[in-house]
DNA sequence: AGTTAATAATACACATATTAACAAAAATAA
DNA sequence: TTATTTTTGTTAATATGTGTATTATTAACT
């Protein structure tokens, strides 16, 4: 179904280049809708689980600084500090001081956290799985090279 | 550039299925940004802009009701209260009453705002042009009619 | 007609995003 | 070493997103 109908347009979009770009936007806010949904019964949002897959893939035994998770999760770093501070307070994850360097916290998964996405992690992936199963693999990399294209052209020069 | 470098991440994404979800998060993501950085001088945000391009060329002269607003930008219908607020109160748009249903709410474009829209219109196309030119007429239409494809599957069973 | 359903806007509580300003600590330069 | 700059995390102000509850109005049903 076209963006048009979807969206419950009077008229199409004209420009070409704008309907690709708003493709891009409807369908993340529609991925993030699922997956927001598909979260909901285990307590959990997609930024904070997104969090706790970094953590559990990328951080390994060490954990992550708060500027590490900034820049994998493409946001600000004074957008952590809360985000933290309320995945503290349900017992996902733990600050401790940094040793090596005092300005940074170092962020862990608790063992409830832990214990938790080891539950959720092979339903989400059989739910991506199944939702990305409309486009063969292939085309999915396809998609993918494409996006990388987009992404590396935004900052070339407009800025 | 892969995700894996933008984002600084230790090790890849495995499964390619999600690799093709966190790049189109990640890529409207980094669109949603450029356009606010490229709205700035301007005094509007995205989600304003995105508002006032629906009542030019969706509303004609008639206006949207909130409740249309609301389906063509795919947020809750509580969340327009709020912005039509602040925007009214920027002198962007005007609230009236419906004559035929007097639950509604008429939004239309002040002179002001029509005439800031044009200002920008062109500008806007143009940089949105530019962005998306790393991609053929040809692509752009395929990459269009994969997230389609991913829309469309979204919500046809697990819902 | 009168009860019930659905719809439109609003208000509230909350999660997440931005920028800007700040303090503390670390890295760099002179 | 001392001075400057950069980095890290926090806070505050603001914009945007969600769901839920409430009120007003309209539509639908019996």
């Amino acid at each position: 179904m076209s963006l048009t109908v979807e969206l419950g347009l009077n008229k199409p979009v004209t420009l070409l280049a704008h309907e690709a770009l708003l493709s891009t936007y409807y369908t993340a806010s529609n991925l993030r809708k699922k997956v927001e949904h598909f979260l909901q019964p285990f307590g959990l949002t997609d930024v904070q689980f997104n969090l706790m897959m970094l953590l559990k893939h990328q951080g390994k035994d060490e954990g992550l600084t708060q500027a590490q998770l900034s820049s994998m999760m493409l946001v600000n770093r004074a957008n952590i500090t809360a985000l933290i501070d309320r995945m503290e307070r349900a017992g996902f994850v733990e600050r401790t001081s940094s040793p090596s360097d005092r300005r940074s916290n170092i962020i862990k998964l608790t063992a409830s956290g832990e214990k938790l996405l080891e539950k959720i992690e092979p339903l989400y992936a059989k739910e991506v799985e199944r939702i990305m199963a409309v486009l063969a693999e292939s085309e999915q990399r396809i998609l993918i090279g494409m996006l990388e294209k987009v992404r590396s052209n935004i900052n070339s020069d407009g800025e």
